[in-house]
DNA sequence: CTTAGATTCAAACGGCCGTTTGATTCGCCT
DNA sequence: AGGCGAATCAAACGGCCGTTTGAATCTAAG
């Protein structure tokens, strides 16, 4: 009886988020994922070359899946008439949303997005932005079009402040506990919403 | 002839702010600090007895400082009597923002701020909290005199993502980059400027 | 000057780090 | 059955980690 379906690769990834997001990228070790993983310490260099390209795969693996979902609602955004500001946020925010309900490694990736920021590492910054800088140039183009009022420095300081906040809110980091009557889920729902009206008004202000 | 007209600890202090802000807390070692300041290795066992007091007493040297200034100019909002959102806000930033400004290590310490969220240490959570929550505590008192049509939940929400905007902006986390032809304290003068008029529209929000 | 306490120092402690090695096992193809 | 590459394994590599030691060096009071 094979208690372990997934691949070795798979739970290298998956004891990797987790532990990332607990202890960051310094902090955890090797030894650490790999026992947490059920898997031999040299499997990660054997199947990631270093810990550096694990951690950027950690990154690829969710992030794909992330920014093409943002896309996707990004478009459906551009063919509505009444576009609101509160449409494109929903386009933002949504995905994150639904990664961090998906399962728990969806829910830790959360956390280590938000650490990849704390880190200021300039590898790590090069490789994300890269990698998914034209979402947020897309993103941006759309803001830009429902609040012309706005010159282009005004816009990017408004949206340099959403981003922030959102990382910061969705990877749970602020003092506010989630009530013992409210499940998980309706926790984080309630999250996105919050976010996305304080937003929307932070981004209409006079 | 002393070139190094500081003390052992201070300059202990001093370098580990920098590299806190720069590798994290597990990612900076103490031969790493103890080199930078110019200081024998045992000298931090000797002055702190550990790493964790040594990043106990970083954070301890400059909140102190910070916090004081801030409860200073919150009493200076409570004699207002046509005391605006914008007021309070700015009690808030402002002690972050001089001292971002006062010297090289105060900019690292609002980083290094930054960086204590994103660990999400329960001792450090602790120990900011036992030392410092009473001032959060204030400030909410009079954010909730001044939004008296939100209920508390609803303020206590919009106050986690405030802080959370403050605290990411202020780090410097942000994508945007600060113009050649503006200085850094100009550039963060219109940070905190920017943030005050965003967060006082996402409180005011419907 | 002497002495006691505070501080600094080089050196070493055991331990964990990321990575590499070379042998061994596994799964699949002819 | 035999062979071959992919995958796994225990063990070891050199190196850096936080901490401790005990001697050397300061500093200031008797």
């Amino acid at each position: 009886m094979d208690l372990t379906p997934f691949s070795t690769r798979q739970r290298i990834l998956g004891a990797a988020e987790e532990l990332f997001a607990r202890h960051g990228f310094a902090g955890a070790s090797l030894r650490q994922v790999t026992a947490s993983a059920k898997v031999n310490l040299a499997a990660v260099n054997y199947h990631f070359g270093s810990k550096e390209n694990l951690i950027e795969e950690v990154f690829r693996r969710r992030l794909d899946e992330l920014n093409a979902r943002r896309t996707e609602l990004l478009a459906q955004c551009r063919d509505r008439a009444d576009l609101g500001l509160e449409d494109v946020l929903d386009a933002f925010v949504r995905p994150a949303l639904e990664l961090s309900l998906s399962d728990a490694g969806g829910a830790a990736f959360v956390r280590v997005l938000a650490r990849a920021y704390a880190e200021h590492d300039e590898r790590l910054r090069r490789f994300l932005s890269d990698n998914y800088g034209h979402v947020l140039k897309e993103f941006a183009a759309v803001f830009a079009r429902l609040l012309p009022q706005l010159d282009k420095e005004e816009l990017y300081w408004r949206l340099d402040i959403v981003s922030g906040a959102l990382t910061y809110a969705m990877a749970d980091f602020g003092v506010l506990k989630r009530r013992s009557d409210v499940s998980e889920q309706e926790h984080r729902e309630r999250t996105a919403s919050h976010l996305i009206r304080f937003a929307a008004a932070g981004l209409r202000a006079a």
